[in-house]
DNA sequence: GATGAATGAGAATTCATTCAT
DNA sequence: TATGAATGAATTCTCATTCAT
């Protein structure tokens, strides 16, 4: 069997056990076992636990950005770009839940390079939706109001990835009646766009009394 | 020494250990000697290291609870409330990263009974938020509009819910340029607020044009 | 049992399991076994086994200096104080066959730390030997002849513990008629005295002619 | 490429490595790539790393023995031969080390039959000094006294082959001071050729006062 | 003649856990 | 109440060795 095609069963089988037991109750005899080779072999390709986790997780991640990346059409308006991105991502780590429960979960869970890259991925990600968001609000603002904070653009950005994260996790954790993807996807997108629509037209909630 | 007292040491201390370490790397020795106590004791107060993690999450999951209810003055109105349970959510979290880490990354990487304490904690809160929004929109809506569809009362409510777990984990990395929690607090709020009037005003972004 | 005893038993337990099968043969199991304690203890009181070695070492080299210099009455002339050293040293070596063989070959091999405590003893030793043969050399020429050379005297010293070491090496192989340790005792000190006089006399051997 | 070249680059990678790292520690990988070829091919002309090891010994013994041999001129009066012989020995030694390390070193911390090589080519060794000895104290007494106790003879043979492999082996530990290999060679030659004066003239030390 | 692919056996080390005191 | 002493069971990782080609 040629090597490729090995190495690959071994990240698969790598990627779901790190996300069945986490990084540290993950044995290396589990995953070669359940990638069908010996410990042996699975060192000699990769070297170490270290890396083979490392290894998962940029597999993972380059997956999953260009699941996104691949889903929204350059062309379209920005709001619509928007959609495809989030309905993209939903769909992604609902077919991949083992994948983006390394990513998610265990990656963070360690200090050091594992971390650096998921931190890279959120940031890219953010950048993406903060353009996509900056784009719509050019685009609705056109003839209405006035042009949004960039802070206030990121805030939200953030906030906007943070939820998805947050949701995505969780309906991987299965058991509840959590709101389907597309369901999320569609409060996601209301949010972000209801939300941009009122920041630029200025009107906010504070403490001590309605804007 | 007290018995009680002893045990909160431990707890502190296996709190910390086991957000430093993850569940699985945390040792039993590092953990009493962290609680100033020999291993022994550590078990004759709490038997093994599952029962310990299992008796640090409901600790910190009803301390967060606490942290989170004490904040709102029950008779204030509703958008006050869920902007104080916000800010007190945010603070707590700040304050105690050690009890946040573990509830929210190390407790839901291991299954069965962890897992479910913090589905629980969850869930609670999501019901809490969720009775918040309701009523801000009765409020609201009291001299303008359509009740509010309780379906996506309760979808905002996890969006809210899930953005803030993400962006107090993402607070807590630490490193990067995160908004402070002050301004998380009040985009959220924000994004809740905007978000429930255009809900009440029948304004919705669909993939196929503008509300 | 009290530690120290441990300990002791322990470190027997490995001299003897090094000196049969050399530094990377031997098992950690196969020490704690011959020292009836399980691997943990062993690890827990002596860390690692490159510390264990190295405690090895530093027993046997100090054991092997204590039996040495304890037996050379400080007030002897300095040829029987000479005398006997090796025969203490001769002695000791055969008695701890095993002590003998880690310092003698086992250390040697491996750089680092080993090799220097190694060096520094046979240091000690070459100086002791050197200064005892300008002491005979000094009272032996009183009433003949030249003072010896500094510079061969050292080269004399050299040679005989080479000579003593080699030959304590070879006695504890064990199966050859290999002279007593007694008997080699005594050629070495013939060796050295008679060398040391015809040193003073200025007879050599050149390779041109006789002296 | 012809299978007597491979073999040979394969014996001297492994003497090489032998040498660098122990017996245990060498690793067949790195010896079949430092000798340019691979593991297969390495089993199929050696068959096993005891097998290699065995060859490595042998082929560097006859080496050793050959050097010394060749350097003497048999017709050469005995203490010219020997002088000779002490000559190649160190100069081999030092132009060998790797050879010599594996010769002096490993195969001596091994039992069964790699010590039984070892132990043969030293009683070779000894053997000739002894046969040169003998016959330079032959020659040097022809004029003046007793001929030599074959016994005494034999010590000092063994006492001049131990100290030249203590010396030789130490010598290629590098970083002391240590006399030169001539130096050497020159001082083990006078001590060896008065010592024998001294012996067939009956002079002795004695532990009870001097002869 | 030569090798990429593969592995069974065993190495050091660590950990949760329990007595005897 | 408190602990020093002790361990069985796992874990990561390495190595000599063999096929099929």
């Amino acid at each position: 069997m040629p090597r490729e095609v090995r190495e690959r069963q071994m990240l698969d089988a790598a990627v779901e056990v790190f996300a069945r037991r986490g990084y540290n109750a993950a044995s290396m005899d589990e995953i070669a076992e359940l990638a069908g080779a010996s410990k042996p072999l699975v060192y000699l390709y990769l070297n170490s636990k270290e890396e083979l986790f490392s290894a998962c997780i940029r597999r993972e991640a380059e997956a999953l950005m260009a699941a996104v990346g691949a889903a929204s059409e350059p062309d379209a308006p920005a709001d619509a770009r928007l959609w495809s991105g989030l309905r993209a991502f939903f769909a992604y780590t609902a077919e991949h839940p083992s994948g983006w429960a390394v990513l998610s979960c265990q990656a963070r869970t360690h200090g050091g390079p594992f971390a650096l890259v998921v931190a890279e991925l959120r940031q890219q990600i953010v950048a993406l939706v903060t353009r996509l968001i900056a784009a719509t609000a050019a685009t609705a603002s056109a003839g209405c109001g006035a042009p949004p904070d960039g802070h206030e653009v990121s805030g939200l950005a953030h906030a906007l990835v943070g939820a998805a994260e947050s949701l995505a996790c969780w309906a991987n954790t299965g058991t509840d009646d959590v709101p389907s993807a597309q369901e999320t996807a569609a409060t996601l997108m209301n949010v972000a766009w209801v939300g941009l629509e009122n920041l630029m037209n200025g009107r906010r909630w504070s403490p001590d009394g309605r804007s």
